[in-house]
DNA sequence: TTTACATCCAACTAATTCAGTTGGATAACT
DNA sequence: AGTTATCCAACTGAATTAGTTGGATGTAAA
């Protein structure tokens, strides 16, 4: 089990946008968490296009929470990049195993599962702030 | 963050051994479980190696459990088949990250690293075991 | 209006991991 | 001796990761 790179980057540069008194640029995200400025594209990309994020006004404006930090969760990041999480593919819809009507690891699994959710959903970008800001709450 | 084949096998053929009355072969597991009976036994190896299982008594008489089922958790199982749950690598002792410091996301993925943990070693093979079976408790 | 900057976007890639398979050694039981 | 069971290492195709490359497009400053 490891968060991938995508998720990680994500949340760094979401927490930048946060903690930034006015709008960021990609090269500023990217010079102050030494990411790849081209790498870097797809992460904003993933959070733009989950609506976490938007363009202050127009091109080289810098980027903006598209809501407060409070009403954004850690696991809205990770859904930014990766579909729902499913530990195990034993509920996914596509699953045909035959056994899962009746499998104690599949129940567990199953179990496992939600409280992750639940411990991502339950932290929101608002706790990871740095504290001395005290904008976008 | 997905769980791998070998954990999920590995559960279910501990589970397995825990729930019958008496020592399994490999060729049984496979066969009740649908796993092929040579993947099967690098599973049996991780279990075996682990100290989680034994043979019974010498070649050809079956597994039983080497401890008993509410004193093996989830959590063992994992480790028999990964190293120590680190999901990022901010806080393996190769990390080399400068930001490691003061890191907001960090620390959140150490909180949740912990919480995952907690969660799987709280779960005992007996709460998986089939409730019809009350031995090896 | 040109040019520089910034964002957007798709294709490519090397390296690693995954999920097994193959094949054989060894050991015990019949 | 032959069958069965375990042990063990090497191999493999497919998929995923963690990016890079290169260019199109759009905006704003010079």
């Amino acid at each position: 089990m490891k968060i991938n790179s995508n998720i990680r980057y994500g949340l760094r540069a979401i927490i930048e946008i946060a903690n930034s008194p006015k709008p960021v640029l990609q090269r500023e995200i990217a010079e102050r968490q030494e990411i790849s400025l081209n790498y870097l594209d797809s992460i904003i990309a993933g959070l733009k296009n989950s609506g976490l994020i938007v363009n202050s006004g127009g091109k080289g404006s810098g980027y903006i929470l598209a809501k407060k930090a409070k009403d954004i969760t850690v696991y809205q990041v990770y859904c930014a990049f990766s579909p729902d999480l499913q530990l195990v593919n034993c509920f996914c819809d596509t699953n045909e195993c035959q056994r899962s009507n009746n499998c104690p690891s599949k129940d567990y699994w199953f179990e496992l599962n939600s409280k992750i959710k639940e411990l991502m959903s339950s932290k929101t970008i608002k706790e990871l702030m740095n504290n001395d800001i005290l904008i976008n709450q």
